[in-house]
DNA sequence: GTCTATACCAAGATAGAC
DNA sequence: GTCTATCTTGGTATAGAC
């Protein structure tokens, strides 16, 4: 009854929320949402299967949560692009913490790439996956103004095309992903894009 | 009784196979495997639930033939590899002919990629991916020898995962997907690899 | 808040009539 | 060969005891 009790109940229900969060975005990146029932969440999430449904509505509303929480995440991160103002640098920086980013939350860019593959899920998360990638091609396409390309806006669909190759691959095989070499590579060949026609 | 009866019946079981063939397909791309029944497959082929065992084992073994159909047709592709000799020829009609394979298979592309990115499901056609994984790289890598590459496996396989990204972006949204830019692009892009370290 | 038991339903697969 | 009816399973979600 005391505050402190409420508080301590508080806290343990934010953990094992969190807890549901992380597991559930584990097996629906690794086996689908529809390949992924209620009881395998609950049982890596050492739960019962009723308590679920204590902590969510039910599972479309699990998977809203998980999805949403992780474009906060995403769209919250500023690819080192405030650290210099020349544009080079600003796209290597780029491509740097997209791969660090891509490593380290790889079941998020998993899940992310079932839903994009899959229509009928995907409606569902559309705008956001509009969001997202307007405000990344956007600052791609400035990049590549400050570099003289002669088509920033082609360019910067390519290279976030490319990044989404990458991501497909190393999600399907993390391993022999050779993730510096990649970099240097993507470097070269996106950091001097043609300038204007040369006669 | 009569041989010509017979033969008219396996006529119609081609057709028929065929058909739940293709709009299976269709389904398990836009739906995934656990995300399509086999009653909405036998109605898009207009025929009943049961019948639909009469053709197939089970659902899996469906899956199966839709698949490995598929990896056959695309293995067949020289993807104009024997018009010229010439590097830049052959890397321009790879280029040309894996975008205009995408185009053309949307469907089986889209598959192949949920498929891909469910390490679960990816387990029973790990064998196949991978086959045509070292086919389409090593056929790369050998052009990219012949362009004076300073590392033809590195660019091989930044090809390949380019390649993989454009189709999951026109997987995603097949409209707004400007081919001809592209190939001219990509082109320019990879026909110039670096050479070896000038000094 | 948490668990067990259970209602309910959708989907895979089979049986049997025609 | 084809259909309808049915069995069976497994999964979502709820009810109710503790």
């Amino acid at each position: 009854m005391s505050p402190r009790t409420k508080q301590q109940f508080e806290k343990i229900r934010k953990t094992r929320k969190d807890k549901i969060l992380t597991v559930a975005l584990e097996l629906f990146a690794q086996n689908g949402y529809q390949g992924t029932s209620i009881a395998q969440i609950a049982k890596k999430a050492k739960i019962s299967k009723g308590l679920m449904y204590n902590y969510f509505k039910n599972k479309e509303k699990l998977l809203e949560e998980i999805v949403l929480e992780g474009f906060n995440k995403i769209m919250e991160l500023d690819y080192g692009l405030s650290k210099s103002d020349k544009p080079t640098d600003k796209l290597k920086s780029l491509i740097d913490e997209t791969l660090n980013n891509l490593s380290n939350n790889l079941h998020y860019w998993q899940l992310y790439t079932v839903l994009l593959v899959q229509p009928r899920v995907q409606k569902k998360f559309e705008k956001k996956f509009y969001q997202f990638r307007e405000f990344f091609i956007t600052t791609m396409t400035e990049i590549f103004k400050g570099l003289g390309s002669n088509n920033p806006e082609l360019h910067s669909f390519l290279l976030g095309t490319h990044f989404d190759g990458l991501a497909l691959n190393f999600i399907a095989t993390p391993d022999d992903f050779p993730i510096e070499e990649i970099k240097q590579a993507l470097y070269e060949q996106y950091c001097k894009p043609k300038r204007k026609k040369k006669k």
